[in-house]
DNA sequence: ACCTCTATTGGTTATTTTACCAATTCGCCA
DNA sequence: TGGCGAATTGGTAAAATAACCAATAGAGGT
């Protein structure tokens, strides 16, 4: 594969990767609706904060997220509005999933 | 967090997952055009044929492509027309995080 | 200055993912 | 029916990911 192709599909994963964790969904779709600081996000996770400090690392280098320090808090907010549009798609293959398993149950 | 927000969020991730690496990416994009055979595949990605077929298989299992036995050979195809939507947004994402990296540069 | 609350970082372990090779299955044709 | 090409499956080793705990860093208040 030519290795300049390559490298835009590494970039391109990198940016999905970042998005293909249950925990970080719910940060991206919590984000899309309001500014949140690490201590309320993991008060609505429920795991270690260290675990979501690192959740949200992932998404802000990879240009999801960007933070913003209150004091001693940090809030987080999404720094790309079309993130949300990933979820209509994949709520549409969930959907044709659902169905074609209708389908095959009949 | 909610069982049943859980278990959604996890439904989400699998498709985002399955989309998360480049190959499979690739992938995507060219069935977005045609479908193709796994041997063609193969020949533009360079990998062995297993792994294609993994990748393949990964695609498949998540509901995103679909495959049609043709004689010996197994063509796939997207199921799903808005996978290509991904990308836009992804793109969105490389071209600012470029712009911010020449912003910083100076 | 000290304590506390918030967040990040380092370290460890368990799990998952990936890629290759080898073996197997399946269809086709001589 | 024997062999060939296409594809999948199983096995294995290396690498990446994820979650926790512990330790550290910073800001704010007393």
């Amino acid at each position: 594969m030519d290795p300049k192709i390559k490298h835009r599909l590494e970039a391109r994963a990198k940016i999905i990767k970042a998005m293909a964790h249950p925990s970080r969904l719910f940060i991206v779709d919590q984000l899309a609706r309001s500014a949140y600081c690490v201590c309320e996000l993991q008060e609505m996770i429920g795991d270690d904060m260290s675990t979501i400090s690192k959740h949200l690392s992932v998404l802000k280098n990879a240009g999801i997220i960007k933070d913003e320090k209150k004091g001693a808090q940090v809030y987080y907010s999404l720094r790309v509005p079309c993130a949300i549009k990933f979820f209509d798609c994949v709520e549409d293959v969930i959907k044709r999933n659902i169905e074609e398993q209708k389908m095959i149950a009949q």
